[in-house]
DNA sequence: CCTGCAATTTGATAAAGGTCAAATCATCTT
DNA sequence: AAGATGATTTGACCTTTATCAAATTGCAGG
């Protein structure tokens, strides 16, 4: 559990290239599929700030959860969440260009800062392509892009949105003329 | 929960391509996320073949939860394994090339047959491109240079297996000269 | 066994995005 | 404030895979 900090819990490729799974902050919890499954880890985890974490063990929390009727059901429905997030990533991914999954990602974090006229990147642009799972370079081309077009202005760490209705539209059907 | 038949769960893009994200059969359950989370459906459903499917009603299942002990943790533990497979396919959509998921995919099959000299495809070479996030036309002419590089013989359904060991090299590193 | 329809394959072309190198910018240290 | 270091951007080029059209193959029903 995060009790303070950025943890990023990741995949690597054979060459090396990254693809970022979650990245989880403040208060979330992480790392349980091998306590319920009882095998090991299917991904990386590194911190990508100074962090504090909680550590639970395995049986105290196993016991609990056996003993705890309410307790499954929430952890469930907790695991459920994870599971749309992934089933959301997997159709981006699959089926979303780059500069749709771009705006996707700025929409998620207007909702998350609550503020749709701009957001702060919590993270680098370089953690930023491996989250949308593209390079830096075409993150760079394609902020560019959405400059020229009037979507946003990028200042750094801060993105001021200009067509929140575009992005939206650009987040679903992908289309950067 | 399947009786009989195969059913796909997937998600269709603005232009309608599909990526599959789960094809289950005999003895599987599915659609459980909405029944822990209580939102709606997070991906489309449809049967492969003609089939049958129980349905299990919301209020009496969760009931049987809270009031079984144990059962929470071993519903933890196959959400888990789900969770465990999503992962695995991001990793394969982001970080591998189409020859390598294709490989991957044979290898699966080979396991879950049981058998490392050949194997018998599920589902038609249209259902794996949406599964393995490419086009039909990609993994014919990817089928075709397996052959030419003789790692397997592919007659209609039927792919036997010349190279396991290459096989699984390819599925890791992907390449495919 | 033949016919017709759907699935698959093949060919030609194009688009998206990756790679590598170099230039520029941001930020932290002193 | 100046340097140093790492992050980001830019440019040139290349690879992978998608797309579209046409040919071919496989197969179910008559």
């Amino acid at each position: 559990m995060v009790e303070k900090g950025k943890i990023k819990v990741f995949k690597l490729s054979y060459e090396g290239k990254e693809q970022i799974l979650h990245i989880y902050g403040q208060g979330h919890s992480f790392g349980e599929v091998p306590v319920y499954e009882g095998k090991n880890f299917p991904a990386s985890s590194m911190a990508l700030e100074k962090s504090v974490i909680l550590f639970l063990p395995r049986d105290k929390f196993v016991d609990l959860i056996t003993q705890t009727p309410g307790l499954g059901m929430n952890l469930l429905a907790d695991l459920s969440r994870r599971l749309r997030e992934f089933t959301i990533q997997i159709e981006n991914l699959s089926l979303k260009e780059v500069p749709a999954r771009l705006a996707a990602y700025i929409i998620t974090l207007s909702k998350e800062q609550q503020n749709d006229k701009q957001v702060v990147l919590p993270i680098s642009k370089a953690q930023l392509s491996n989250l949308i799972g593209t390079t830096p370079e075409t993150v760079s081309r394609i902020f560019k892009k959405m400059m020229d077009l009037s979507y946003i202005e990028v200042e750094t760490k801060t993105i001021l949105i200009e067509d929140y209705e575009g992005l939206l539209e650009l987040s679903d059907s992908g289309n950067l003329s």
